[in-house]
DNA sequence: TGTACATCAGTGAACGCGCGTTCACTGATGTAC
DNA sequence: TGTACATCAGTGAACGCGCGTTCACTGATGTAC
């Protein structure tokens, strides 16, 4: 599609790509609350009323580079998850975690933008909740497949389920419905726990990683390849992955 | 300890106390990397250059709030914790949770300076580790003491350890043997498979709040209180503590 | 109890710096006929 | 193909603001004899 676009246009995405590709390393720099639109314009050597050509104002940017990051690491996972055969849910469920974290280690700094404490004063706009959605449900889906043969255990009695949770858990799983379109397979045949246990382990995840990248696991846990596998393997088990 | 030291001394004391005070606030609407001195003085009515009669730079400041914060948080699990009795683990387990998750809430611009983003450029000091360590360790000595009774079931065959992670357990019980004084209990009776759940649950925990301040829950699990109640208790499980 | 001196708290001006955004403008690129 | 005009990219000065830290200083409080 970029072909058919003027010369004009196509200098003007490049540009915007550029923008975004410094306003990256200064947030690894500064944190996001230290993005500067002078500094980054600066190293552009252009004026830093330019940069409003391309972007309203600097909330606008962050936003830009929020949706990227979100992008960023759901791509990461979608591409590591789908070279894994179909069958194999397990290697599909690991491939997932090991992929987020390998892509969060590669970008801390976009990594800690989204998963980290707000910035002040910045209201994540309606645009980042489809990007945000993507890794949960990408879990979702390898459950989802899971339950469609034999293999996924049913979850133990001891849940601790209450109704108030069964009702959010069966609103997602029929929020996710009208997404997986017919050839993606879909979310009816799935119980409201698996879906419970898909967001404890996101949880799990995602706080494994913060803690990893945010310092709290030193000198507690070094061995870090094999406690977010090991986590990976457990929250596997507790969804009822069949074991390949 | 305070009435035996001068009356300057209490003044200075107190005013460390305001300083810190007012500083918390902004916190809360700035975040930590917008903490200005300058904002903290102007609101106590005293000129800016003053607070270096108090605080010799302004990440000595954010370390003590740091401090703060990591008291703050295990005091209020500490307290929870010690008004269940000694031979309900369980309820001990989800006081713990409950405590931190209420504290977080009330406090969620503490929280977010030392659970959140690592603000750029500050490194934190020594001081801070022992503080960090105390809400793990409560957890850990519920675990230790319900494993002194005949109640700790035996963690299953499929934990996924490696020998790395076994070591890092042992590690970490070793550590925590010269804290827990004679009258404290000991860990020397901890599995080190024990040990890694332990770590588990502290890392769900907070990763489940981190994502509930953050905003990542919204639109996915509404029932909050349920859904921590619901982790609390499933980690209770997973480390083997006997149900009541 | 009284005095001399040291310590401390707090001031206010200054240094040198960076920020987001607006605005009137120049010159180049694209479009319609 | 050539011309007239509209659109767009980019400039540079300016507005009004806030920051952390230093420094020489004043006046009050504490301490030793």
């Amino acid at each position: 599609m970029t072909t058919t676009q003027g010369l004009r246009a196509r200098i003007r995405d490049e540009l915007i790509r550029e923008i975004k590709q410094v306003a990256r390393q200064h947030l690894a720099r500064h944190g996001a609350a230290g993005l500067s639109v002078r500094a980054v314009t600066r190293e552009l050597g252009m004026a830093s009323s330019a940069v409003y050509r391309y972007f309203p104002s600097r909330d606008a940017l962050l936003t830009a580079l929020i949706v990227d990051a979100y992008e960023g690491v759901a791509t990461a996972a979608t591409a590591a998850e789908s070279k894994v055969a179909r069958d194999d849910f397990r290697g599909r469920w690991v491939a997932v975690f090991r992929a987020v974290r390998g892509w969060a280690k590669a970008h801390p700094e976009e990594y800690a933008l989204i998963y980290g404490s707000p910035v002040p004063g910045y209201e994540a706009p309606e645009v980042t909740t489809d990007p945000a959605s993507r890794v949960p449900l990408l879990l979702a889906r390898v459950a989802a497949d899971a339950a469609l043969g034999p293999g996924l255990a049913v979850a133990e009695p001891d849940d601790w389920l209450s109704e108030a949770l069964v009702r959010d858990a069966q609103a997602r799983l029929d929020d996710a419905q009208p997404i997986s379109s017919a050839s993606d397979g879909t979310f009816t045949h799935v119980d409201p726990s698996v879906a419970l246990r898909v967001i404890d382990a996101w949880t799990t995840l995602f706080g494994a990683i913060s803690f990893e990248l945010f310092g709290h696991y030193h000198r507690v846990v070094e061995a870090l390849d094999d406690y977010i596998d090991r986590l990976a393997r457990r929250t596997a088990d507790a969804v009822g992955l069949p074991s390949t």
